[in-house]
This record gives structure tokens, C-alpha cells and sequence, in this order.
DNA sequence: ATCTTTTTAATCGTGCACGATATAGTCTCA
DNA sequence: TGAGACTATATCGTGCACGATTAAAAAGAT
């Protein structure tokens, strides 16, 4: 292929999953928005349900975020009082980010979306497993 | 799958197609910098190199985008004289974006990046195909 | 013990995304 | 032809992303 074809939109793997990223996050807006969360808040969310009382970069290396982009979305789930920020006893640098009892409450409450949404929209199970993985390669290849 | 297990951020297909979309723009982020170029600008350029002369709304259509992005970033491009900006004679509401001199000449020199993330980067051709076909069917189900 | 290096968050500035709304130009049709 | 409907951009506010820098705490070195 000529570098001329491979700057064609068509041709460009970048375009299509920066738009199909945007396509999901807009499909999970009004659902997660019913719970007042956005979401970037329900990534750090589904990290936090599955193991509580992490580090701030503890969460950054699950999610890929650094406290430039955490810190203050942190501060807005706190304000929200889905979580709580506190120094660490024993390492005064780190910070704890613990679940209240309100955040530990949401993850019933939006329990069904990814199995709502998967009904909702066509897509075919299968192809959304083989999506994933190739994903996955990918990003194990770019981390 | 338990609803509990679909929460999982390892089963979740939304969390890595965040990722490897934010991934893939670091990717290209510092090469595209090197032209004083930001990733949507990018995505801008490639659709005017296709088509000049477009209107907001038309590379809006193609990139995803609404006036509420469009307009400021088209401004940045404007002053950094990439594009110009003029209304339609024919229909005053339109906004008919053109490539300078500059714009065009850029196509050539960026030209060389995505063979260039392609070679550097160790991914297999035909899974980047197989992923972007998966992508367009996906974005097709959801635009 | 003090100096240096490293680690961890926080801060700052810029540029997206996008819902909601505003404004201005065009079209419709009575 | 003039009022209302429609369309194309622009504006506004909020919340990410992220490079660069800062500040404070801890760990290591001499």
C-alpha cells in the first residue's frame, strides 16, 4: 500500500477506535448519568468494586490514568460521597481511596447496564469476545 | 455470565476500547506534535485531504463531531494556519473550510506515520484488519 | 545523621468532547 | 409576504486527558 492509501480514512485503524470508543462511552452516558456518574467515574468505579482501599496509583495503573487525571475526578466522587480519600497511616505519601457506603450501594443499582446494553444494542456476542481480545493483544503490545 | 462477573473490569468491552483508543493516541501524540498538530487536528486534516472544501457539518459527519468541538478546534487550525474559514455565498449559514497552502503541504510530511507506528510497533497487519473490520461493523450497529 | 534520589500526589495549562442553548440564515406555505 | 419551522454554526459550562512541574514524604547512600 502507498503511503498516499494509508493516510485514506478508511484505511486508518486509529480513526475507527477513537470513533467506537466515543460510540460506546455515548451509549453508557444517559444510563450512567441516572446514577449521577460519568463515565471515566464508573471505570474507577468497577475497579473499586472489585478491590477497595487502593492507592491513587494503584487505580491509575488499572484504569491508565495519572493524578493529573485522577486527583480531581477523585475529588468530584468524593464531593459526590462515593468515596473517601485518606493518607495513608504508614506511608504518608499515598493516598487510600475507600468505598462509602453510598458507592458500595451503586453497584447493584448498575449491575444490569452491560447486560442491558448488550440486549439493547445487535451486537453479536461472539464478535464482541473476539473484539475484546484482539484489544486486549493490542493494548498488551502498546502498555 | 452473573451480573457480578459482567461487572468485572476484564469482561467489560468498554474499558479496553477506552484504553487502547487513549494508547493508540500516544501513539501517534508525539509525532504528530513534532508538526504542531493534536490528534483530532489530525483526524481533520486526513478528511480534508480527501475532500477540500468541506463544511463544518460535513467533516463533523465524517469525524463524529459536532459545531461544539468542531468550531474552537477549526479556530486553533485557522490561527495556526492550517485552514481558512469562510461562509458559503450561497447559503450564509454554511462555513466552507479550506486547506491552506500549509495544510496541503503537510499531507507529505506526515505522510510517512502510519507506516512508521505500524513498523515500530510489533502489530500482526492482518489482526490490525480483523480489528478494524470488527470496529466498522460495531460503529456501524451504534452510529 | 545528612544529603541525594526516588516515589507519590497535587497543581497548572491547553485542548478536546459533549449536552444544552443561542443566533442567524433559509425555507415553507398559508 | 410574513410568521413559523427548520438548519448550520457558535457559545457556554462541565468534565475529562495529559505533558510539565511542584511539593512532600520515604528510601538509600556515604
Amino acid at each position: 500500500m502507498q503511503n498516499d492509501d494509508l493516510l485514506k480514512l478508511e484505511n486508518q485503524l486509529c480513526f475507527p477506535l477513537y470513533a467506537a470508543s466515543r460510540l460506546v462511552t455515548r451509549l453508557y452516558q444517559p444510563l450512567l448519568e441516572a446514577h449521577g456518574l460519568t463515565y471515566p467515574q464508573y471505570i474507577v468505579l468497577l475497579i473499586l468494586w472489585e478491590q477497595d482501599g487502593l492507592t491513587v496509583s494503584d487505580i491509575g495503573d488499572k484504569a491508565m490514568l495519572s493524578s493529573n487525571t485522577l486527583t480531581p475526578l477523585l475529588k468530584r466522587m468524593q464531593t459526590a460521597e462515593l468515596v473517601e480519600r485518606a493518607r495513608s497511616e504508614f506511608d504518608e505519601r499515598k493516598v487510600i481511596i475507600k468505598l462509602t457506603e453510598k458507592g458500595q450501594t451503586l453497584k447493584s443499582e448498575v449491575a444490569c447496564i452491560p447486560m442491558q446494553l448488550l440486549e439493547n444494542s445487535q451486537i453479536d456476542i461472539e464478535k464482541a469476545k473476539q473484539l475484546k481480545s484482539l484489544l486486549d493483544e493490542l493494548i498488551g503490545k502498546l502498555a
